[in-house]
Order: structure tokens, then sequence, then C-alpha cells
DNA sequence: TGGTCTCTCAGCCTTTTGGCTGATACCGCC
DNA sequence: GGCGGTATCAGCCAAAAGGCTGAGAGACCA
């Protein structure tokens, strides 16, 4: 069996770290290079083409985690990606599932989770924390919940704060519009007033 | 010169490892502990002595870094507690050093920072990311803009979508109170709507 | 004792928001 | 060609939120 060669991309030196550490442990891993942005990533697949990139999804400043499994997969690289990220957001598992992750870990997952996401990645197999994957079944169960991506829009939007008014202006469509698009989200989301949906979109959809 | 103990406290596994790892290049420091949760942080703490403790924050469910910090105080134990955490939000930095923390830190910091805090922490000095460093002068220069008690326990509640009603109730106060306090909050974080108080007490004062 | 801060409350008025109903248009799909 | 989903818009009404002014009580401090 050969080695599965590694990246590994995240803004913290602590995190990448410790992965090292952990992934250095099996034989049958190594850690050939680390990245921390977007575009250190891309140049690190260029010059180490790895088997698996292992990648946060917030990196601070510039290309985040998403964009850069995008770009990844516009070169037409076959590596796998394994996001390996803080938090279960709804709308970040499926962007990153959309933007071609093979896997979705979050950061309390157990070394051994880890371990076999990174054995599963390269034989193409996806790999999931058990909290990441209920989410994605209740998804699938309720697809009345989930936002179009209009609605997804004008959320992310409303989190910054902005009146009927502003949406409207900010997204060229009246405020009758607004209004419209505002309730269905609402029902969406289960609540009654835009301030419980920007709680409930940073919260649970992870709108930062 | 003797050896610095540390007890580690994190609930993700990777973090602790990789703290662990970038620690122990250190011939002066050495971790002699790690803890998953504030509970965990507590028993260590009476089994290893350590003589720093470096903590997160937001670690789950159960008792939080400021609580866990503020109960190690109550126990009268010489340690020092250094923050090292992820976010720079106002809230936490007044939280935790008035909980008694001797330093912040924050996760994206050069191991020499991390290094030096830690030596400092155990002579009694106060050791903080430059972030922190900024926001906490910001506040002094500006103790105009720092919620009171009160205002800040209201927008806690506002942050999960609570009416001028319900805050009322909850807080047992009449509405035009509640109205008072949000609009002395409005004031201070210089925004005009209950939706913009939310996203930027979430954002900003990490009201999560 | 007087000043300042904080917390509390009230009334009045305007603006914003939300609930409801109904409508047009485009698109993809069976 | 019709049907469901999406996006757009309008009008009406009630409720909620926000701006403004003024004010009393208690705490704390110089």
């Amino acid at each position: 069996m050969s080695v599965i060669t590694v990246l590994l991309v995240d803004d913290h030196l602590v995190v990448r770290s410790g992965l090292k550490a952990l992934l250095g442990t099996q034989p049958d891993i190594e850690v050939v290079a680390e990245a921390s942005s977007g575009e250190e990533a891309l140049a690190a697949v260029e010059g180490h083409a790895p088997d698996v990139v292992v990648m946060d999804l917030a990196m601070g400043p510039g290309m985040d985690g998403i964009e850069a499994i995008r770009k990844l997969r516009e070169r037409n690289r076959r590596q796998a990606v394994l996001v390996f990220t803080t938090y279960d957001s709804d709308a970040d598992i499926v962007r990153a599932v959309d933007a071609g992750a093979m896997g979705y870990l979050l950061k309390d997952a157990a070394p051994e989770e880890i371990f076999a996401a990174v054995r599963g990645a390269v034989q193409g197999k996806s790999v999931m924390s058990p909290p990441v994957a209920s989410r994605l079944f209740q998804q699938l169960r309720n697809p009345d919940e989930v936002l179009t991506p209009r609605e997804a829009e004008l959320l992310s939007l409303l989190t910054e704060g902005l009146s009927n008014r502003e949406l409207g202006q900010r997204l060229f469509i009246s405020e009758a519009t607004v209004k419209t698009h505002l309730a269905h989200i609402y029902a969406k989301l289960g609540v009654e007033t835009r301030a419980a949906a920007i709680a409930t979109a940073i919260r649970r959809e992870g709108m930062r």
C-alpha cells in the first residue's frame, strides 16, 4: 500500500500542527504540505499534487474554503477535498458538498474518524461526521425548508441589518417583493420576526 | 530555571494536540495535563497544580471557559490562566479579564507569541494578542460605548429574536423600559434598528 | 449634599414590519 | 400544453418598532 499524501489548509498554525501530529501517527498517511489560505492552497496543490486536501472553511480575509474547493475542481485536479471545520451550518455543508468536497468533518471529531475519512477520500468514499450527516438527512426529508438561491441571498443581506427598503435597493427589486421573500424565509426558518430570522441565520446557517 | 507546567483546556483534540506539539518544542515548558471541558479542567488543576492553564472559551455544552476561570479563582489557586480562543469579541475579552485571566491570545497567534505569553504568565505579566489589546484600548478610550450590565443582558436576549413585549416579560420590566434600553444600546453600538443591533452583537460582541 | 449613573416608566407620533390576498411572468418538466 | 416552483409586484390593515421628551427612584461618589 502506498502512502497517502496530504495537504493541510487552515489559517491557524495550531490546528495545522495538531492535525499534522495526529496524522503523523499513521504510517500510511503523510502530510507533504501546509497552507494558511486559499491562495496558498491552490499553489501547494500545483507543487505537491497531494492525494487529499484537508481544508478549513473559515480562513480570514481572502478566498474562503468553499471558493478554494471550487477553484481546485475547475482546474481538473484529481485530489479529494475533505472539509475540516468547526461549525456544522446547513449553508456551509450544502455549499461545500456542492463545490465538490468529498467529506465533511468537525474539529471535535475523534482521530479515528479523521484517519478513516482521509483513507476513504482517496478511494472515492464520502465520510462525514454524524452531526453533519444528520443535518443533510434533515434537509433531504424536509425539502420545504430549503431556501431558494434568491431567498438565501436576501437572508444573507438581512443579517447585515438592512431594512426592507434597503434590501430592495440592494437587490433591485421592490419593497413588496422583499416582503414576499421574507415571508417565505420566515416560514422556512420557523420564525415570525426578522430579528429571530437573523438570529437563526447567523447561528444555524452560519451566516457570519 | 525550573520547567513551567501547563494544563491545556480545549474541547478540540486537534487543537490540544497542536498546542502540545508547539509547546513541546520549548525545553522550559511542559504540558502536564489536558482537559476538554470546564469540569475536567477544574479536576485537572486539583490533580496536577499546573503553573499555567491555557484555556479555550468556547467548549460546547456545560461550563464555558469564563465560568471555569471564575471557579478556579474562587478556589484560591495560584496558577495563571491564559485564554486561547478564536474570536476577539469585546464581550469575551472584558469578561475573561474580569474573571481573572492573565492573558488573551488568538488562535492565529505566532508560536513565539504563545511561548512568550506562557512565560510571562508565570511571572505575573499580562500578554495579549495585538488585536485584543487594541480592542481593550478602544474601550478605555470610548467608555461611552460600553454597555451597562442591564443593557448587555437585554442585548443578549435580543439576539434570541425576542420582541419588546417578550423582553419585558422575561426581564420583569415594562415595554417602555425595554424601549429605553434598546435606544441606549443602539446608540452605543452605532446602529439604528434591532436587526443591525443583533447582527452587530452576534458578530462583534460574540453573543452566539 | 449635590451630581452622575443606572434603571425604571409614560405618552405621542411616525415609520417599519408582518399577515393576507391576489396577480403576472418565466422556466423546466412530464 | 399544463403544472409546480420561483421571482416579481400591489394594496390593505394591524402590530411592532423607533424617535422624542420628560421624569422619578436608588446607588455611588466627591
